[in-house]
DNA sequence: CCGCGGATGTCAATCGTTGTAAGAATCCAC
DNA sequence: GTGGATTCTTACAACGATTGACATCCGCGG
């Protein structure tokens, strides 16, 4: 059924070897050659069979992503980016995802496609560093996304969270703010997002000379929605309620936002509001979101280009980290309406 | 380095055949047998090379979805599904995003990742069912999603959208209003979502003896928040405004908020909304949207059913179309704070 | 003791593509 | 026109898993 190699051999009246260097731009074909075996591919509309070759070649041109949840919209918008940088170099990404759960993490980590793939993106949530290093079977290139500090046992890829953080609450205290929450510091697992976000709150807090209160430190339980309204809550229950809150991702932010709104209070007059990610939701949610945006597009463009390094050159680089530049956007929900 | 069956016969001392009969469930094979195997298995983490398989089998157990774009929230979550339910079945999903290009399409239709994939879950934007057919050129089993009416060339699963439609309406009737506006009818292309989410508004208006006045009807350039706040405000610059609006997707109808909410109208008090697809984000905006909610899970784990169920059979059995349950999920844009 | 069926082993072929090495064709210079 | 290099093309063997035909070997019932 379906057309290999010989067949447009046959049609082009030359040797399989010959067609297959056509297609692999070996240098020495003459032209006439080459418009043959061209011609022939094109009457039968022939495509090479990825797994023959795969098999062959021992490699695939395809890549994993394993991100936590694909619902979510910074992954999701990740995701995107993700494909589009693979398809400008000529492969494909297979998103995986691990939704959390330590059994998927591992397995994505040693199973990994049975050899299809040749590398992976991973942003792990539960597994930690070490665990990476061990369940490594595959030897399969890796790059890492987000906070870890892995210490250069992989290539990692990450927004300078402690400044960016620092950045964030600086913007806030500009404002005049000076009881300003943080919510999700417990989020990202053991040494992940929660607790880098919170090193530079606190360290924008000490510069501008502000006490830090814990009770304005929040952990909830995820970075969603609902954790962000909860978290809001019960920062609004406390006997003196913050007058900004730093949430350390947007999805915390728009939860808070949608608890600040059910409550009555205005938005940035009564508490500002900043958030983390820059996802499509919060540019047009009503307030919309101040944020750090972090260029997405870079960070898949880099990763990807990073990761096929790798894979290219066998030899043992030295690890890198690339750091993914970010803005300040600075939207209504601390400017008001000059933040339209 | 990678290990392969014949190490893991090495290990169990047996031949290659009998590891190879374990794997693949051959009945007659004692449980000493298949302990042993099973062991060294286990011990030197085999995992069979997923192109040889392939290769041999000419089944991969990959399936692709083509989808227009994954950040956007409505796919991103249908994704997230067609992910876990493939997962349940032991096979993988391949996402492809074609931003609506027609050559992305057109790419994936014909060329499809050289016999990789077993089959395709299809969500056209572009490309008619006409094109479809005479693109189908790998000759691999294709489901198609969404509303279009392909006469029964393709398996196709959607959601019976003019019976919804037709719900959404009413529910808007059933509050009062009676200037009901419709937003996004030029939407999903030729015979696409638009064009038949139309026919169950016009009906439910019909139904009701309302006139359904062509200046409420928005076709709009897209299906994204700008556009379905770009089309409220031109519904607000009307002479007489609308009370309510249809808005065909939850990201029309999210914008449409948004405009509402700059314009300072109260929502539903002055203007009701309802939305269509029930996307996270909706159901914690502020306020809440009441929205059509197909049951995106039983979507995805039919559709790969189905999908499988082609693949497996090579028979050609006639061609099944599903529709997929729905709800009206009734919230606050709708019924005010009862609709908590 | 024969024969039968269940449980493995042996051997070889196959999937489609590509690397290796060797063969055929062409060209130039002397 | 011969030697030798250069350019193009080919035959063959792999990559790793699966499968089919067939040969064994075992224990058990008749």
């Amino acid at each position: 059924m379906a057309t290999r190699l010989s067949d447009v051999a046959a049609r082009a009246g030359v040797s399989v070897k010959t067609v297959s260097n056509v297609i692999n731009d070996y240098p020495h074909i003459t032209a006439h050659t080459r418009a043959k075996v061209e011609a022939a591919i094109a009457d039968l509309d022939y495509r090479p069979n990825v797994s023959a070759r795969s098999l062959r070649k021992g490699r695939s041109d395809f890549i994993a992503l394993a991100i936590p949840e694909m619902a979510s919209p910074y992954f999701a918008e990740l995701g995107a980016a993700f494909s589009r940088a693979a398809k400008r170099r000529g492969i494909t990404v297979l998103i995986e995802q691990t939704e959390g759960e330590p059994a998927a993490e591992q397995m994505i980590l040693d199973g990994m496609r049975g050899q299809l793939i040749d590398g992976i993106v991973f942003s792990p949530i539960t597994s930690s560093p070490a665990k990476i290093s061990a369940a490594v079977g595959s030897g399969k290139p890796i790059v890492l996304l987000g906070e870890r500090t892995t210490g250069g046992t992989f290539d990692h890829v990450a927004v300078d969270s402690v400044q960016a953080a620092y950045d964030a609450t600086t913007h806030l205290i500009s404002l005049g703010r000076r009881r300003i929450a943080a919510i999700g510091v417990g989020g990202g697992g053991a040494s992940g997002t929660g607790a880098v976000r919170r090193r530079g709150y606190r360290k924008a807090l000490k510069a501008a000379g502000l006490p830090h209160d814990p009770e304005l430190e929040l952990a909830g339980t995820g970075y969603h929605r609902l954790d962000g309204a909860a978290s809001m809550r019960a920062l609004l229950e406390l006997p003196e309620p913050p007058d900004a809150v730093f949430c350390f991702n947007d999805l915390l932010a728009l939860g808070a936002l949608r608890t600040l709104a059910d409550a009555g209070l205005s938005v940035p007059d009564d508490v500002a509001v900043v958030g983390f990610d820059d996802i499509e939701d919060g540019r047009y949610h009503s307030p919309s979101l101040t944020t750090i945006s972090p260029d997405k597009e870079w960070l898949a463009d880099q990763t990807v280009a990073l990761l096929l390094e790798r894979i290219a050159g066998s030899g043992e680089a030295a690890r890198r980290n690339l750091t993914v530049p970010y803005t300040l956007e600075i939207r209504e929900s601390t400017a008001g309406l000059e933040g339209r």
